[in-house]
DNA sequence: GCTTTATATACCTTGACAAGCATATACTCT
DNA sequence: AGAGTATATGCTTGTCAAGGTATATAAAGC
């Protein structure tokens, strides 16, 4: 042990099914180790071989309940993945409009008013081609 | 060839660092293939394997100028990932209420016993016994 | 037609990782 | 101390995905 420390990005971590399980049930409150195990359906060593990854990661800490561990949710990691996502909430709200647009140019009778500022996102657009295999 | 639909989480998806390069270039604008290949500095074909992902999974579409494909970003899959961190900010705000609470009641006493990374949860804990290896 | 440019795919090798099982550690209670 | 309970870790194995290299497809220009 002791060498680097692989630094698995956060992606790499909640890529794993059972270990977003994990987490979407310690977001309403802690679980012990063994509470995870019953309620998820999985072997004891399953759950602490991944709760070893999340805690590793920094996605939970837990503390010492005589026998038991008690886990929770620790919000940085999964903070920094909402952070990486943000730029393409700004993409998603532009989409949205232009499909308003669009849909307002094929409903020709629509008497509403939009004050939406016109967006373009890319000079030259050629019409598109479909191009799904 | 067989084609094995094999439906990878959309999370999976995101594991790989090229793909979530290649998805933040297309987030301003789309782009050839070339130019991902250049901007990124991958391998061609490693850009094209990484788009061909991308593209089963939805995250992005494609379309055909001339010999060139236009590659562009498709917002459901990542929707689909803001949508599972939704749970996860409720989380988040009640965390920093606290954090925010608690930093105030140390401020009140503690004589300047600052010692960076000193860290206590919640009212009433157990002392905690390390537990982090 | 042939050549160049642009992109996709096939094949192979290597490495990472998750599951399964057995076992070790640690705490509690009688 | 010994038994029972709770959790962690070691080891092995199978699977799968990513990168590298070579090649195939396709359109453009001469």
């Amino acid at each position: 042990m002791g060498y680097t420390k692989r630094v698995e990005s956060v992606f790499e971590i909640i890529a794993e099914p059972n270990r977003r399980a994990i987490l979407s049930l310690l977001v309403s409150s802690h679980q012990s180790v063994g509470e995870i195990e019953r309620r998820l359906r999985m072997p004891q060593p399953t759950v602490s071989k991944h709760l070893r990854v999340l805690r590793e990661a920094g996605f939970v800490e837990s503390t010492v309940d005589a026998q038991r561990r008690l886990y929770r949710l620790k919000p940085e990691p999964l903070q920094e993945v909402d952070a990486w996502l943000a730029p393409f909430r700004q993409f998603w709200s532009a989409h949205v409009d232009a499909l308003e647009r669009h849909l307002d140019r094929m409903d020709q009778s629509a008497p509403t008013k939009r004050k939406t500022g016109r967006r373009r996102r890319g000079p030259n657009r050629k019409p598109d081609k479909g191009e799904t295999k």
